[in-house]
DNA sequence: ACTTCATTTAAGCATTTACTTAAATGAGAA
DNA sequence: TTCTCATTTAAGTAAATGCTTAAATGAAGT
């Protein structure tokens, strides 16, 4: 799955909030941070594992999960392009509107 | 609909895409660059709306559709706090590694 | 008043999603 | 080996999603 599409479900997010904060947490860590059965979380953290927005490490019995930044940041790459774009438009326009006043802006 | 969940659709981002390029379009141009429906598209800019990612102006028998950039940038700022509370955690460790081989960092 | 054009809404349908409970896996402790 | 613990997978289900076609709306032109 996308991480558009992986951060689109509130849990989803709520968990990446929590490891932001606490940097590593194991499986059941998470779960009791939620009111629904731990496969549901399981689950959730499956697909946070294939949109690459979180990463695990095995020790024995234990899964650690943390964030994985880099991928969380090509969203807001994403963000920043279609800003970037809509911006240069806007300028672009500024331009012509103050040409047809006769000024310009440099 | 949430900006989230309204940008989980690749259709969706694409007309965001379209519309950050264009400016401003009219739902007609809209659909032309879709292979589904107008009202596929329709469906879609109804949710973008209401995700405020999108905001409305008529103009007589058109809909001049455009990016709502504050949305947006909700988004991308959501990412940023996740990105800054893991930051912060990240400082806090190294800090306190450090402190155990005697030397810190102020 | 009729027609046309731009757009949305309604209804129906197939697919996907998020959840549940129950069962499976797999490592470590007894 | 047997038992427990941490976690995932399987199977089933209800609700949500994305699409289609057909019908509705509503402003503008004739």
């Amino acid at each position: 799955m996308n991480a558009f599409s992986a951060l689109s479900d509130p849990s989803r997010r709520q968990i990446l909030e929590l490891l932001a904060h606490k940097g590593q947490m194991q499986a059941t860590d998470i779960y009791s941070e939620f009111p629904s059965s731990a496969s549901a979380i399981s689950q959730h953290l499956k697909i946070l594992r294939s949109a690459r927005l979180v990463t695990v490490e095995r020790d024995a019995k234990l899964r650690l999960y943390s964030v994985n930044m880099d991928t969380l940041c090509e969203v807001s790459n994403w963000v920043a392009e279609i800003n970037q774009v809509w911006a240069a438009r806007m300028n672009r326009l500024s331009n012509v509107l103050l040409a047809m006043k006769g000024t310009h802006v440099k």
